[in-house]
DNA sequence: TTTTCATTTCGTTGGTTGACGAATTATATT
DNA sequence: AATATAATTCGTCAACCAACGAAATGAAAA
């Protein structure tokens, strides 16, 4: 029952949500929610562990994406049923639009602001 | 968040899976699980309220099932996912036969039953 | 090697949740 | 009308969970 208790979370529903535009670094969806680092964390250590997100590792940064075709059936129809159905909630369409400023700013400014905060 | 809520407790799952059968009243329940009639309505009420399950009264008990095709996509598409990806797991399938063994049982006995415990 | 820094782990705290029994409701039987 | 009974509601308690900050980790930069 990993996979329900993942998604029981709404935050992490979020987070599923805004990986669909691609990868993201921890530090982007820290900057996204406004929450402590450490939870996040927690929230994408939970969604791993369901197999609901891959991760990979480049220089600085942990990055985590939505897995590809090749991920097991309950997941894949898990997060289809996620996107088709949770995607018009009001909360993940504001996500949509601060994620894109988000992206337009560079990483390393992003993470320095974190720790301001 | 309704419908993610509901499907995080492993036992409305259950609830969901043995359902797949046909309707099943409070106390077919209750005895194909063993928890306290209080708890298993509560559980119910929580299904119902995400509108997993439909309900109907008859005489003195009241019935339970899934819903048809024309419940809206999310609950339907959320129940195809229950019943694909769940079913196989050890619990699902250990209460499959013991609803068969319930469903034998005249209802009549099964109440009575409740009360003794 | 030492420092820096993004991320994770750990411990704590307040809020949520699932289980139960007791009391209540609503319906059917006597 | 009074009783019996299936189900629900309510109050309580223990277990769980999400959030945080502090400390630890581990990899890149100096």
């Amino acid at each position: 029952m990993a996979i329900t208790k993942a998604l029981s979370d709404p935050n992490r529903v979020r987070i599923l949500l805004a990986l669909r535009r691609g990868e993201l670094c921890v530090c982007q969806i820290t900057e996204l929610f406004g929450f402590a680092p450490s939870t996040v964390s927690k929230h994408l250590s939970i969604l791993h562990h369901a197999h609901l997100i891959l991760s990979r590792k480049s220089e600085r940064w942990v990055y985590y994406r939505l897995p590809d075709q090749t991920a097991p059936v309950a997941v894949r129809e898990a997060l289809d049923w996620v996107h088709k159905s949770l995607a018009k909630t009001g909360e993940a369409v504001a996500d949509t639009k601060n994620l894109k400023r988000i992206l337009k700013t560079d990483l390393a400014v992003i993470c320095r602001r974190q720790r301001c905060c």
